[in-house]
RNA sequence: GCUGGCGUGGUGGAAUGGUAGACACAACAGACUUAAAAUCUGUUGGCCUUCGAGCCGUGCGGGUUCAAGUCCCGCCGCCAGUACCA
């Protein structure tokens, strides 16, 4: 480690003033109702995407996002807002359980150490953060309102008519069945096929797959009998009500194509009599049908197969059988695929095609049947190419377009009564014609999947639920928390039989009552999270109605969080997930908005100083830890905000920390000088005197410049502003203390110990400047008047080319202007010979001479 | 393949259609110092120069405009996400 120069005591005065904050509790701010709370100030709520507290600590990225929330919080504090700003964990986790299986200690245990080191990492940071609303997923007193949630969900259904969930209640008023209402359930049981590992004793989200196989661990796929939430129900809310939201538009893109809305129609087709339907964006092209494809498990293709066909088709069936979804997608460069020797009838022309069966439908998507039109598909083109099947065009390109297999929009040809009309009027036609006959319908299918909810681990929610004879019941709300028991080991069963199931005790309750043992996902508890930290101490509800009303109110738009900022790996997951249980709550009245997060932000990742992604097998991991040790909590925190645009990815480098190191250092010599004995004195340059007009100038262009670029979450720039404002000051002789100290209240958000000691030093010697700390004082106001000059530089243009720069009145008018311009001795030497055709002036800016 | 995003000095980056390169890093030169560090000052896109200036320059090729890094069209490259979704 290099040797420290302290070029500014921060080792000294950063302990001070966190310690200053905790004691203070500075930042903590109360609920309507309770001591303190101001109501005539408005809410608004920043929130952090809360992080998994992993055994190797902070990394640096976890910063980017913090201190571009703490700025805003503390700028928002100083306008007189309530801010809401806090901190928590999404603490349970697999790695946790691992450790638990390598050592045998509890989970629990492991993931209390590591929760200590990141929040005395992050208060080494001095974020602004309410602690005591701190909120652990871990928590039994948070797992119970986890579990209340999965409640509400598993006693409510998807009313189709009014398009939102309803209490099951009301079904039971109906008198239906309970089979019936168990289908229609938010919170359902379903045999579906799963990712299964052996060795982690868990199904995994095909998210989580990769990550675990490239660590060595085997994944497999195999049906299993799971909880699944019916987040379908949400999906055409799901994407309708991203509208109102101030999210960056290729989140909304991303989870627009995930929920993935085709519209399109179903088709009957008949094979010897049965009926089979297939789904279609592109009825239209009916009449270019040549052949039908079947995925391998669509149950009528044992029937339909001929005896010739038998074999081929067994094998091709357990060829498919064997290989994941993963294995499937890897290898599928080249299209395979089995005729069956049977025949379909297309309804449009009663033309006799033969069926195939092929991998490259899949049976969890539309009917789990295609009818293949290859000249107008390049799957079903490329599939009848390399197995000799005819293809016949039936939509003509539009002239120009030289595509073998043209799939865009054209002109119906060799469709009978659909020939020469467009495509758009082609789907139309043919579809009412087809709901006419009876033979098909407009329909619309999603991507979009039912959430599989369980999994078999040890560190998570257990399922309030028990079983009695072969039905699930749900716990009392009395009976929440339901906390797991502790285990002897940890060790997974081996089988897909769950963790919990070692526990018999705990699991067997008499008369042949048995607990759920599957436990939840770790998206459970970061589902809701938000929502706890409004109210997190209360026991009598996840969230009171005050307390929701307050601080998660709309002000006219559709999400209660006003500002989130976290990383894109959520885009798709968290965030939908996050957005679904919020809607449910609000369909029953929990909560009053019909969204979570009103604005996205995403930071950017921190790539380490080769450029490359920061990991611990290329060595190019930064730890906070140490950059705090060098340089200080402040030079982290301006550092990360100074590398470039939040959002952007950029590369860390030592050398720009210590970029803005010598900057606050800087800032740190206007106040103090040191003597001949080394020791900190005031500067004798400082003196309370009225400011001259360009230092006047200069200060309140900062504040306006840093307020606006807070607002815009232009952070580099703002500090960029601040620091031509500290090279100014630094040239002076004599130093005016009010320019001073209003430099520290805008740098006060970002460095904040920094400003604050040497606020605190300053109103000891001097009387004009107030003792309160920066925090608790108002952002100070500019004034326009300051940034007004009596002669400004226009810049004279002859043809778009700079020529000369002169300096007129502030006042002269826009013809005072162009005749002092071509009075310009070089302008003339440029228009010589010349006709001026025109002059433009951009007041305050150019003038332009246009010549030939 | 598809969908997004991005291409500006040696580097990170700045620029309501209006002076391209703010601010910072690195580099070089100088001041201070016995010396180094720290600090301060200056230079730093390229070409050319008679030292006044001039010419070129924001991935490439076109276009719109008095004026384009910025807007439009067509390419090329990089990054991210996604993948047989009918």
């Amino acid at each position: 480690m290099a040797e420290r120069r302290k070029q500014f005591p921060f080792d000294e005065f950063e302990p001070k003033w966190q310690n200053h904050w905790e004691e203070n509790k500075t930042f903590s701010v109360p609920n309507p109702g309770e001591a303190g709370f101001d109501t005539s100030k408005p809410k608004y709520y920043v929130l952090d995407m809360f992080p998994y507290p992993s055994g190797s600590g902070l990394h640096v990225g976890h910063p980017e996002g913090y201190t571009a929330t703490d700025i805003i919080t503390r700028y928002k504090r100083m306008n007189g807002f309530n801010v809401l700003h806090p901190m928590g964990w999404d603490a349970f986790g697999l790695p946790a359980e691992q450790h638990a299986i390598k050592t045998g200690e509890h989970p629990r245990i492991n993931t209390e150490n590591n929760i200590n080191n990141f929040r005395r990492q992050l208060k080494s940071l001095g974020f602004a953060y309410d602690w005591d609303r701190e909120v652990n997923t871990t928590d039994p007193a948070y797992v119970k309102w986890t579990q209340w949630i999965f409640l509400q969900l598993y006693n409510s259904w998807f009313c189709e008519e009014e398009n939102k969930a309803k209490p099951i209640s009301e079904l039971e008023a109906k008198g239906m069945s309970r089979e019936e209402i168990d289908h229609l359930r938010l919170a359902y049981v379903a045999e579906t096929p799963v990712n299964w590992s052996p060795d982690l004793g868990t199904v995994l989200a095909n998210e989580e797959v990769e990550e675990w196989r490239a660590k060595g661990h085997t994944v497999e796929r195999r049906p299993l009998r799971q909880w699944m939430l019916r987040i379908t129900a949400y999906a055409q809310r799901l994407i309708d009500e991203l509208e109102g939201l101030d999210w960056p538009n290729g989140i909304k893109l991303l989870q627009t194509n995930w929920i993935g809305r085709s519209e399109g129609a179903e088709v009957d087709f008949t094979i010897d009599g049965e009926k089979v339907t297939v789904f279609t964006t592109r009825p239209d092209t009916l009449f270019g049908a040549t052949y039908m494809v079947l995925a391998p498990e669509h149950p009528l293709v044992d029937k339909i197969t001929t005896d010739a066909q038998k074999t081929a088709v067994e094998d091709y069936k357990k060829t498919c059988a064997g290989k994941s979804d993963l294995e499937r997608t890897e290898l599928a460069k080249e299209k395979s695929g089995v005729f069956t020797g049977g025949f379909a009838i297309n309804p449009v022309n009663g033309e006799k095609i033969p069926v195939w069966i092929a991998d490259y439908v899949m049976m969890s998507y539309g009917t789990g049947a295609i009818m293949a039109v290859p000249a107008h598909d390049d799957r079903d083109n490329e599939f009848a190419e390399k197995f000799g099947i005819k293809i016949i065009e039936v939509v003509k390109a539009p002239e120009g377009n030289e595509d073998k297999c043209f799939t865009g929009n054209g002109t119906a040809v060799n469709s009978g009564f659909l020939d020469g009309l467009s495509t758009p009027e082609a789907k139309e036609k043919i579809i009412a014609w087809l709901e006419e006959k009876g033979l098909g319908k407009k329909t619309v299918n999603f991507k979009l999947r039912d959430w599989l909810f369980s999994r078999q681990r040890y560190w998570g929610e257990p399922f309030p639920i028990v079983w009695r004879d072969g039905n699930h019941e749900a716990l009392p709300e009395s009976e929440l928390p339901l906390l797991a028991p502790e285990l002897e080991d940890y060790k997974p069963t081996g089988t897909p039989e769950p963790l919990l199931s070692k526990a018999t005790e705990w699991v067997d309750l008499g008369d042949g009552v048995k607990r759920e043992t599957n436990t939840m996902p770790q998206w459970g508890g970061s589902c809701w999270y938000y929502l706890r930290y409004c109210d997190a101490q209360n026991d009598s509800a996840p969230i009171s109605e005050e307390a929701e009303q307050y601080w998660m109110a709309k002000n006219g738009n559709p999400g209660g969080v006003d500002l989130y900022v976290g990383g894109t790996e959520h885009a798709v997951l968290h965030l939908l997930y996050a957005r679904f249980w919020h809607k449910v709550l609000f369909d029953l009245g929990h909560v009053s908005t019909p969204e979570p997060f009103q604005k996205l932000v995403n930071q950017g990742l921190i790539m380490g100083e080769d450029g490359q992604k920061m990991s611990k097998s290329r060595g190019n991991v930064v730890n906070p830890d140490e950059v705090v040790d060098l340089y200080g909590a402040d030079s982290l925190r301006l550092y990360e905000m100074f590398m470039g645009p939040l959002e952007q990815v950029k590369p860390w480098s030592m050398k720009g920390v210590e970029g803005v190191f010598r900057f606050l250092a800087r800032v740190w010599r206007l106040v103090m000088d040191s003597n001949q004995e080394g020791e900190w004195e005031f500067s004798s340059r400082l003196a309370e005197i009225e400011p001259d007009k360009a230092t006047n100038k200069v200060v309140h262009a900062t504040i306006k410049k840093v307020g606006d670029d807070i607002d815009a979450m232009s952070f580099n720039t703002a500090i960029s502003q601040m620091m031509v404002c500290t090279n100014e000051l630094t040239k002076l002789d004599q130093l005016p203390v009010s320019s001073v100290v209003t430099l520290l209240h805008v740098l006060n958000p970002f460095a904040p110990h920094l400003t604050e000691e040497l606020n605190a030093k300053l109103a000891v010697a001097f009387d004009s400047v107030s003792a309160d700390d920066l925090d608790s004082q108002p952002w100070p106001e500019f004034n326009e008047d300051f940034l007004i000059e009596d002669e400004i530089e226009m810049v004279i243009q002859v043809n778009g080319k700079v020529r000369d720069k002169i300096m007129v009145p502030n006042e002269a008018s826009k013809e005072e202007v162009e005749a002092l311009a071509l009075e310009s001795g070089k302008v003339q030497s440029f228009i010589e010979g010349l006709t001026v055709r025109k002059v433009i002036v951009v007041p305050g800016r150019l003038v332009n001479i246009v010549a030939n």
